[in-house]
DNA sequence: ATTTTTTTCTAATGGTAGTTAGACGTTTGG
DNA sequence: CCAAACGTCTAACTACCATTAGAAAAAAAT
């Protein structure tokens, strides 16, 4: 075992904190709560982290990373032959899943970016910009190769896609559909669209 | 003039207090906030509001009025021959244009909405419920008739079209585009798809 | 076993937030 | 012009919250 005691706790802290942090967001979240949670005294957190913004800024950190990681992960496992319409429905499966399945971490930064002070925001930036290429890479290169339709607007589609993925957040419920079954389905229809002319 | 003083000052409470609301989530507006940005003291609030949870519910609730209301005339401003894809189109562009240009009451409620305290979601269910009902009986409707393939799920569809709609609070920049533009682009991306064997 | 280091706790501090009390000004109706 | 009703303000209260100080406990090192 590659860690600590401390480091087992520093996780430990951390982990609770994005769950509380994911529900109640970065204000409405008591260092006691996160405390508490943890089976511990408010006091004991900062023997851990400097202050309440500094372990949200880790969670929101950490959360991105993940996802990313997850993504990269799953679209690389692909072998070479596979279509970029398989690569973005893996990419979409392995987000989802984050959010949805193993990601208080990715939830907490989804649900709570918008509402972070604004220097925490900035030194996020460059990170969720390098997130936003990566995808914006698997689109350009499905459209290059013929596999997406020349007069589709990339910028907007994506942001249409993270939309359509991150509000999984507000409304799929444990246990009742798998993320792999929500990544096909919407694959499906925004590949092929809902009109029954096409296809 | 059917609005007394008295209520206009309440309705510039109201509104100051979604615009803070939209901005910092419930937890993070202080009351002090809202009052100096309405121009007066904390302590005049309370003349107007039990308590500023009674003021963001309310604040909540016009939100989900207002957008509500905006969809529905704009749907029924269409005239009769107007097609299923035209109808979904306006609902689009009208919910868009409630959260990018009017609408600091309707981007207050989606985006506090899922960190409310229970009791206020609770109350709001009802109404959301109905939202919602009507949305899916548009695209029921568009299904029934033929112009929406029979193996799209229409419930899973929806969320992600609320999901797409929605996220624009987080990435549209005032004055970039128009709601209208946007609601063009999503309403062909997901009706023709963007898969290119498709159309 | 004893010292040293690490970890956790209790208790206090300072500041802030929501709310209330009640005085002061302003409007309105007679 | 007066009085009642209305609206806004200052000042205070209470509760709570992030954070710190420093004692106590637990673990590790000698």
């Amino acid at each position: 075992m590659a860690m600590s005691k401390s480091d087992r706790t520093r996780q430990r802290i951390l982990d609770t904190a994005a769950q509380e942090f994911r529900k109640r967001g970065y204000a409405g979240t008591k260092v006691n709560d996160i405390a508490f949670a943890a089976d511990m005294r408010a006091a004991s957190i900062y023997y851990y982290f400097e202050s309440k913004e500094q372990l949200f800024e880790q969670v929101l950190e950490i959360g991105l990373k993940l996802a990313f990681d997850a993504v990269r992960k799953a679209v690389e496992a692909l072998p070479d032959t596979a279509s970029h319409r398989e690569r973005i429905n893996a990419a979409i499966e392995a987000h989802l899943s984050m959010l949805l399945e193993y990601g208080d971490y990715s939830s907490a930064n989804i649900r709570n970016f918008g509402q972070t002070p604004e220097d925490i925001q900035e030194r996020q930036l460059e990170l969720r910009h390098t997130y936003g290429e990566y995808w914006r890479n698997l689109l350009v290169k499905a459209q290059e190769d013929g596999q997406v339709r020349t007069d589709v607007d990339l910028s907007l589609f994506r942001m249409f896609l993270f939309g359509a993925m991150n509000w999984s957040l507000e409304w799929v419920k444990p246990g009742k559909m798998t993320a792999a079954e929500i990544a096909r389905q919407l694959c499906e229809s925004l590949f092929d669209g809902i009109g029954a002319q096409a296809r």
